[in-house]
DNA sequence: CCTACCGATCGGTAGG
DNA sequence: CCTACCGATCGGTAGG
């Protein structure tokens, strides 16, 4: 009962995902192989597979622990932070900020998942479709807390969030895809000047917005 | 010399190649394995593998022909339109056809490669990169063109070319990723409308280009 | 009975 | 293009 079996495990648990979030970012989640993910820790190829039950349970459980980290490192920050256009911008430079700092060495962890199971039916591809759901309805959200808020012009037409929120997410993720293939930190600021002129131009207060994203460091 | 063996390896290499774009957009260059392609076209394993020499130059060889597909469907038919926006347009409705009417089964083939190689150094990822940059530059050399052509509107900032293309592509490719994951058409609609609202705002005569995108038929 | 592993091995398949 | 194989490794499971 007390012996620290249960809470060891745990533990080897969050050390397997620490890794295959890692892999699978780059090498994808069908790419994942017990054995190797064994290797690395020193752990036996069973003593794996026994945490997780098998290979599609781990595929789902670092879906799991990869939104957990993008939890922490974009939405968490901006969590006390009043409505408006500026949240929804700090909100982008977090995205920005993840991606650009590689979080996972692939780049986003969900556009990369999304491209590899996107069109394979079953758990995995559910799992990432209600992770990237959750995402695109969190980033509506903040646009409509905005227009709430009064943050954007009443002599324009009234902003259509989901279009916004396309839009926003579009820009960055072709950043993020453009970014790693070419090895090239070029991308972020497109993204960035995109996402400020949409937002420029619909804010009540644009000069609370900046002119031009801040520069985004090379990536590695 | 003449007897035909030489026709006879091409024609095999087309049927092979016709079968991987398939495979490879579904379940990725690094899933096409050489003995599934065989047992599929009655072939042997070696003798697929006799036809490429490796599984590289297989993957190398599939992105190739991708290429091929892609050019006939969404660049050729533009290729005497005279330039303007409303050829710009033409080239985002027949990309947004080419997505839509799943001309690969996993949605675009050059969004799924880049997002499976984008990360993996080696001549995979180079002929994938070259792919997208040729598109993008195709992009915005037809901006540009239009631009030459004083199709866009002299009293706004001049149009920074390679800003729009990212943004186009950008809409493009996020309405391509999404309509797959979820099987909804929905997304090419919040495309459309994002790069129409681009062009209209840009261009000298924007009563040329309709005021929304024209509607996608479901996939499938 | 439970867990978290172990060394060994199952039937198949990978690229070559 | 074929049959016949190789060293290795795949996901998963056996008894302990």
């Amino acid at each position: 009962m007390a012996d620290g079996r249960v809470e060891r495990g745990n533990q080897t648990r969050r050390t397997v995902l620490a890794r295959t979030v890692e892999l699978a970012s780059t090498e994808g989640l069908e790419g994942l192989s017990l054995g190797r993910i064994a290797g690395d820790l020193g752990l036996s190829k069973s003593g794996v597979f026994a945490l997780f039950g098998s290979k599609e349970e781990l595929q789902i459980a670092t879906v799991r622990a990869a939104a957990a980290v993008f939890a922490a490192q974009v939405v968490q920050p901006v969590h006390e932070q009043p409505a408006g256009v500026g949240k929804v911008w700090r909100l982008c430079e977090l995205w920005i900020a993840y991606s650009a700092c590689r979080t996972f060495p692939g780049g986003c962890f969900f556009r990369s998942a999304a491209a590899e199971f996107g069109s394979r039916p079953g758990p995995v591809r559910d799992r990432v479709a209600a992770a990237r759901a959750e995402w695109t309805q969190y980033v509506e959200q903040q646009l409509h807390d905005a227009g709430r808020a009064g943050a954007f012009r009443e002599d324009a037409e009234p902003v259509a969030v989901p279009q916004l929120a396309f839009e926003i997410i579009a820009l960055m993720e072709l950043a993020d895809s453009e970014s790693v293939l070419h090895d090239d930190p070029a991308p972020y600021e497109r993204a960035g000047r995109g996402i400020l002129g949409r937002l420029r131009a619909l804010a009540a207060a644009p000069d609370e917005l900046p002119e031009q994203p801040t520069a985004v460091s090379p990536p590695g």
